[in-house]
DNA sequence: CGAGAAACTTGTACTCGGTACAAATTTTGT
DNA sequence: ACAAAATTTGTACCGAGTACAAGTTTCTCG
């Protein structure tokens, strides 16, 4: 039913997008064209457009996976928990599981500054974060959200964002990962509160 | 001293941006190319990169008018005033004045929707948003402005585009423009209040 | 197994935004 | 009126992305 088809399709898949990446940690995302890509990858560039509609998906790839995250850690929350407290806690059992969306290393920070010196990735980022917005304020209000879901859920990505961005500035400033970490928790608990007192009334 | 010269420059600047808009306005940013500007303007198409370095800029050329409206409204703050109580004010200030950017009506809704359909304008808008934070923030808390300022400034101006955007929607499926004002200051002033409460401490 | 259908890949040719650069034109100061 | 400076233009180019038809591989089913 279709095995060999979708394995090698999955092979295909992966080479081209570990072949990308190679090349853009080696010579920067801009640098790198799609003809290059498809030449290492063995394939022609139609074929990279099959698998990858543009070029910054070849980078971020992990699009689905915010959405994912947020909306299981609402879903499976212990009954009667507030929403903040269950995404707070999601971001300790990140830490906790090393996930790159709550740590800085040199890996992620060699990834961030790839993506900083791209405006185009820069603005697929963003792209990323608005979705979430919107995924979330339908996850906290339901399909009819209202203004202040969106404010919220826009307030709690733009918290995790800044914390996020402030750790790499502090590690990327020859600080401790220790240092990074605390600074990026630190961010998330002041925009927590803020969030809670939004919330609420 | 250079005065036709000046002049013409002017003119011609104004004639395409003013071709630019009514195209854009007539048929959509995207479906608009730089070449039919050109014509249309009777200038060539290296004449119109001469004066808008991207398409972006010929249908958003007030990104500098945000940062000087926020700079301006805190330098020349009350003495002892608070910063976000001074942005408060520059709302009011604004919606009296039937400022566009705290304003929703139909040439506004008109424009929002060019924008809404274009994906590389809805990018740039962004991408002004975070400059504006980034300015934002060293206007707040100096040159060395920290992870806090950043969030606070985030804040500010994801509350303040939440609440255009609301009015917005508002307004455009079919709500007053009373209704949306109401909506407008309504989610101001919540997003000002979390904003406060985090500033402190 | 073999043949035709379905799925995937490829080449070609194209559009559009944007850049490089040198030639042509216009404006300016003298 | 003339040379220098600034502006405009044509031409040629690059890279992302699309359209489409033709080629190739894999699947399905008799």
């Amino acid at each position: 039913m279709g095995e060999l088809r979708d394995s090698k399709k999955r092979e295909t898949r992966q080479r081209i997008s570990d072949v990308a990446t190679k090349l853009f940690f080696a010579r920067g995302f801009e640098a790198v064209t799609i003809e290059e890509i498809a030449a290492a990858a063995k394939v022609s560039k139609m074929t990279v457009f099959n698998y990858f509609a543009r070029k910054e998906e070849l980078f971020l790839d992990r699009e689905d996976e915010v959405k994912q995250l947020l909306h299981r850690a609402l879903a499976e929350r212990p009954k009667g928990q507030d929403p903040i407290d269950a995404l707070r806690a999601l971001v300790d059992r990140l830490r906790a599981e090393k996930h790159p969306f709550a740590r800085v290393d040199d890996q992620t920070v060699g990834w961030w500054r790839i993506v900083a010196a791209s405006a185009s990735l820069k603005a697929r980022v963003r792209d990323i974060g608005d979705e979430a917005v919107e995924a979330l304020a339908v996850e906290l209000a339901g399909p009819r959200a209202d203004g202040l879901a969106r404010l919220v859920a826009g307030m709690i990505v733009l918290t995790w964002r800044t914390a996020y961005a402030e750790a790499v500035r502090v590690f990327a400033g020859g600080g401790s990962a220790r240092k990074a970490s605390a600074t990026f928790v630190e961010l998330i608990d002041r925009g927590f509160a803020a969030v809670r007192g939004l919330a609420d009334r």
